[in-house]
DNA sequence: TTCGACACTTACCTTTTTGTGCGTACTTCC
DNA sequence: GGAAGTACGCACAAAAAGGTAAGTGTCGAA
């Protein structure tokens, strides 16, 4: 039933980030995508809806939104609960394991968040140059 | 001298990563993409010149490269030393804000890398639905 | 009774990103 | 004496990402 991981094991390759087909590369791009971030926190407070989703991370269409879904919920950091009532339910939710991604890009938020000020004056002092 | 900074302080907003044109996002997208994340992790073991982290970040096209380091210089995340000899030799390194920056995004990548088979687990499921 | 909300999907088009190849000015290696 | 290495910049092409608009089916509100 369950399919041999044989392919998997050779997937996971711990700290080889620097090869170029190294999964990894994948899940980071999902995760730090700006979209992928903001699903993330917002996530953190709680359930939502796609809509509210929607309206929080303002900016994002609905392509791009559905899309960030599909790829966190595949990646199994985000849990799809979808009611088959009639005006469509559906809501996100982290997993354990999102939980725990989540937390990571929160704190790497939070410290460019901190640290914005500095960035800023770092660009301009190359401007006046 | 010194310009003032009243545009500056407007732009910095904490915790509004969530509005359109907050400039967290981009540096956000400087200190996440890919060959962003090599460069700031392979130079926390110590300067590096441009064509080190070439061969280090395999996949990274010379003019990438050159992009990122543009980038993570413009935000003070990268301090770049060009000594003026004949064949072109410069010098990359830290600077202290990069020191942090890095050690963010290590842990951010240290735990997606520790975490890697249970996300490959996730989306085998997935596929097999 | 027409409109908006819901959670998407699809097709199409534009924008952005990235790759490729070339040029540079000079040195060292073979 | 030709090749390779150095740290890029530039122009063009390819690829990927993203935006826009429309459609789905049913309900409740105006």
């Amino acid at each position: 039933m369950a399919k041999p991981a044989t392919k998997l094991s050779e997937q996971v390759r711990r700290g080889e980030l620097y090869t170029v087909d190294c999964p990894s590369r994948g899940v980071l791009k999902h995760v730090t995508s700006l979209w992928g971030v903001l699903v993330l926190i917002t996530l953190r407070s709680g359930t939502h809806r796609f809509s509210d989703l929607r309206r929080k991370a303002k900016g994002v269409s609905e392509k791009m939104l559905a899309q960030t879904l599909q790829g966190l919920e595949a990646d199994g950091f985000v849990d799809r609960k979808s009611h088959p009532v009639v005006p469509p339910h559906v809501e996100y939710s982290l997993t354990p394991l999102g939980r725990e991604a989540s937390s990571q890009v929160e704190s790497l938020v939070d410290w460019i968040e901190a640290n914005l000020y500095q960035v800023m004056q770092a660009r301009q002092r190359k401007q006046e140059i």
